[in-house]
DNA sequence: TGTACATCAGTGAACGCGCGTTCACTGATGTAC
DNA sequence: TGTACATCAGTGAACGCGCGTTCACTGATGTAC
């Protein structure tokens, strides 16, 4: 039994519930390898059912349409990725924050290199013509950032964020307003100019990562990828205000 | 008659010849619109014949697959965003290293958001099933970091470009093997650490224009988009080696 | 405990659609003598 | 300058394929009395 069964078994009382949410779990994990070797475009439901060993008229048993299915993948890999994430994150003791955020960074390549296609999907070009549901990806979607924050803010709380030279941190009045609005929305105490810098970390981080998987540095440049990021990630490090250790 | 038109026409002799490369320059521009409205992996034959008012199979007169198309898309959208770059850079003074900067990450961006589909091609998600041919999209896709790396070169070789703190030169071997290989390859100046860091800069400016033309950005956290990457463009030079200024 | 009924999973056929690509062909345009 | 021939653009039909989605249906599994 995979863990995702595992997982959509919990808590479900009869037989029929459990076969439903095993067979929705058998979907979404089919999906997920159809969208590995076939992209996000080539999704089909006809597909899935072929895989499943089923008419394809069947799938609608359990998926509304061809796009929940996109929606139930894209949370699942939003998941995936946040559980890597705090999984590494979690492994370094609570106070050490320069750590966090490097587990952080490296985790994050570490499943995209690992799950290229669902890392496509997240955070490469929009699926043409799907759009996702109001309220479904939001949650999933934001827990790589908001541990990032977390950790910044934290980092600075405990005094080991040196803010920007002073003429580095002149922010714009209509950005400062919207930095004001991330900083009260999430209940932060780091300034303007430091969140500028950290949503320039998490860009960059991404950056970074995107260029790798999507095949940008070209074959032979870089044979020291994991060098090469450890590099950025120090880089960054420096850019959200860690001191130098 | 079409910009493209007019370039396809150039130096051709007979009414057919200028006949044929305005309908190739046509079938081009056909194949540009309909990538803005349904994305790379529904660009269609079909489709670019529809609209060009001919039956299916004449485009294979002009054109000899799909996967053709796509090069040629993938050639002319890199061209018309190096001809975007280097008219930014161009109308800086030659030794303006800090304004030739911030005008091609300018230009990279005001390119990207007006043509979301177009940089999704050529930065997003690989196209599902297609590989560039070899030689076809080398030279124009590396136009613009080979005019980044110019530009920061040409500032060391001037003096201009502040080399990192000792303590973040550091470049383990095996990466410093590539830089050095970049180096030799592209005639540079620069020490290692700058290189790695003109590397980062390099994708973080990438890596914030996806970020905002793939809507990762969610739609309200961000008003003042012009002034966030501004702000990013500014840390970003500083991370490159120009002094404040 | 047994029976009648409701619920559900899965079938198979069908709808209408679009795709890439090939092929034999018609007619118009160009070229060589 | 006129004619015979070659080249080329575009046609229309066809091949075989896959897609999302609907619908009436059969049988098996569960539930209420």
């Amino acid at each position: 039994m995979t863990d995702a069964a595992t997982n959509a078994d919990a808590g479900l009382r009869t037989p029929r519930e459990r076969a439903r949410a095993r067979t929705v779990a058998d979907i979404v994990r089919l999906g997920r390898e159809h969208l590995a070797t076939h992209g996000a475009a080539a999704l089909s439901l006809r597909a899935v059912a072929r895989d499943l060993g089923v008419v394809s008229s069947a799938v609608y048993r359990y998926v509304a349409s061809r796009d929940e299915l996109l929606t139930l993948l894209l949370v699942d890999a939003y998941n995936d990725l946040g559980d890597a994430v705090d999984a590494a994150v979690g492994a370094k003791s609570e106070g050490d924050f320069s750590g966090r955020f490097h587990a952080l960074g490296l985790a994050v390549r570490e499943w995209a290199v690992r799950e290229p296609a669902r890392y496509g999907l997240l955070f490469g070009s929009p699926v043409p013509g799907y759009r996702a549901p109001a309220g479904r990806t939001e949650a999933p979607g934001t827990r790589v950032v908001y541990s990032l924050v977390g950790i910044l803010d934290d980092a600075y709380r405990a005094g080991e964020l040196a803010p920007p030279p002073a003429d580095a941190a002149v922010v714009p009045p209509a950005l400062a307003a919207d930095l004001d609005a991330v900083r009260a929305g999430l209940g932060l105490a780091v300034p303007d100019s430091l969140i500028a810098n950290g949503v320039l970390v998490w860009t960059s981080l991404f950056g970074a990562v995107s260029f790798e998987v999507f095949g940008q540095y070209g074959p032979d440049t870089f044979k020291a990828r994991e060098d090469l990021f450890e590099h950025h990630l120090h880089v960054l490090a420096g850019l959200a205000g860690f001191r130098r250790g």
